[in-house]
DNA sequence: GTAAATGATTTCAG
DNA sequence: CTGAAATCATTTAC
């Protein structure tokens, strides 16, 4: 065996160093995608869903039925009701946009839910505080909690009436309340409780992450 | 056990 | 960015 020259050594610990190099990067990389796919799966909001109270879900009924032609609330009215509800924005924000488009594709069956809120709702906690605000904190112990039906226009009665007696409203003459006049719910709303077998897959395309 | 209800996320359009 | 629509994952009711 002949001696190693310098110029050798040298050169092997170049491609050793290559190597390693790139077995270090595969690792790395290997490492990421797998921390990606346990964090995608472990801190996923999804997987720890808890229902709203019911001091949220009223607030937000209430303001959802009280505003049924424009049910868009604005920023601060987010920022009030997540107040109220002891919810974040974020959450009003989906709740919102859970409960537009859930309503709007089974109306039937919120009616009964409908008329609960706006039966007594308008004038308790959406609209008391413009002129006069009162400076402390309301005890929010229970604002028209387990119901009493006060009935106090003809209006509510007439719609109470008529959810009571038909749970499923005909397609085609259940639109007593026509208050789609342009507004969020242009489209036609399908059918009430029989879905249609298939769906029209639309085409996808483009993504931007 | 399942099916419905429900909150959160993703995808796509404006 | 916000909102509609579809979808996911969990909770709740049966």
């Amino acid at each position: 065996m002949r001696p190693v020259l310098p110029e050798e050594m040298e050169r092997m610990v170049g491609v050793i160093h290559s190597k390693f190099s790139a077995i270090q990067m595969q690792l790395k990389q290997s490492t990421c995608e797998a921390v990606m796919t346990l964090r995608s799966r472990l801190l996923d909001a999804r997987r720890k869903r808890r229902n709203f109270s019911k001091q949220a879900t009223e607030v937000l009924n209430e303001y959802f039925y009280s505003h049924l032609s424009n049910p868009y609330p604005s920023e601060e009215v987010k920022q009030e009701l997540a107040r109220k509800g002891g919810i974040t924005v974020s959450q009003v924000s989906n709740w919102f946009g859970n409960k537009r488009i859930r309503y709007k594709k089974n109306m039937g069956k919120f009616q009964e839910e409908a008329s609960i809120y706006t039966a007594s709702t308008v004038a308790d906690t959406t609209k008391v505080w413009g002129p006069r605000s009162q400076a402390s904190c309301p005890s929010t112990a229970s604002s028209g909690s387990s119901g009493h039906f006060p009935l106090t226009s003809a209006r509510d009665a007439l719609i109470t009436l008529r959810t009571l007696a038909s749970p499923r409203p005909a397609p085609g003459g259940g639109s007593l309340w026509s208050q789609s006049r342009g507004s969020w719910q242009g489209t036609t709303p399908p059918v009430s409780t029989s879905p249609p077998a298939g769906y029209p897959s639309g085409a996808n395309s483009h993504a931007s992450h």
